[in-house]
DNA sequence: ATGGCGTACACCGTACGA
């Protein structure tokens, strides 16, 4: 089973990279992040037809994230399950977990955080903890678990292009890494540092000043899976083609291979 | 260098991203 995830910036802006991708690089599983579509105006056709269901978890304008897979993802959970709906850290939708192929897969876009000891980084270290708790939950139920998305830090220097530049600022502070590292440690593997350990490798790359082709990116976009999945792991790559073309995201997709 | 670039929504600018 493939299994990918892409921050698109828009799936309405990018359903024809989005078209162009999986018919070069054909997944079983593709997570979506940042939509900024309601569902109603989701582009479910052309997915459809190029030969993917789809699970979504839209908003307007902002958020919103999705599961498409060649079989339909069953039992779809969006948000906090264990939070009432109109709790603030439901207000945006940022989760959305869905099985497929005897994997539960989970789409997540983090938040940003803006800058250190603001309101929006509060509410990403709360985010943080909250998904702490629900990963527990969900270990615990699905030994089989891969969330994957945009998680919106950098674990390590060797993650970011200039590590002393960013030092100590939103996306690599200590407080976010120390929520990252929980999270890590409710029991998930990073799929692609299992087989990468040198750095330089990204998923993001701001749109400003050439970035992407100087490389001055970071690599925040994640595949985790429990041990016994991530056992049968045998590649994971971030494709940097889909950001060469014109009007890319600002992010590549990151894609899993698990066999066995 | 609080800009630089892109998207959405609404309006001819503002919010937001990472």
């Amino acid at each position: 089973m493939i299994i990918a995830t892409w921050n698109v910036n828009s799936v309405r802006a990018r359903v024809e990279h989005i078209l162009k991708y999986l018919e070069r690089q054909p997944v079983d599983v593709l997570c979506l992040q940042e939509l900024k579509t309601q569902d109603a105006d989701f582009p479910r056709e052309p997915l459809e037809a190029a030969g993917y269901a789809v699970s979504i978890a839209g908003q307007k304008t902002y958020n919103g994230v999705a599961v498409l897979a060649r079989e339909a993802p069953a039992d779809p959970v969006v948000g906090f399950p264990h939070l009432p709906p109109d709790h603030p850290l439901n207000a945006h939708k940022r989760l959305l977990a869905a099985s497929v192929g005897g994997v539960r897969v989970i789409s997540a876009y983090l938040p940003n955080g803006e800058a250190v000891g603001t309101d929006k980084y509060s509410f990403k270290l709360a985010f943080f903890a909250e998904l702490r708790t629900y990963l527990e939950v969900e270990v615990a139920r699905h030994p089989k678990l891969c969330l994957v998305g945009d998680f919106n830090v950098a674990a390590e220097d060797k993650d970011i292009y200039d590590p002393e530049a960013w030092a100590g600022g939103v996306l690599c502070s200590e407080p976010e890494r120390t929520a990252l590292e929980a999270l890590r440690a409710v029991g998930f593997v990073d799929c692609f540092r299992k087989h990468h350990a040198e750095g330089g490798l990204y998923s993001w790359w701001d749109y400003r000043g050439g970035a992407f082709w100087k490389n001055h990116g970071l690599r925040i976009d994640h595949v985790w899976a429990t041990p016994e999945l991530a056992a049968t792991c045998t590649a994971c790559e971030v494709d940097l083609s889909p950001r060469k073309w014109k009007k890319p995201s600002d992010h590549a997709p990151v894609r899993a291979v698990f066999g066995g």
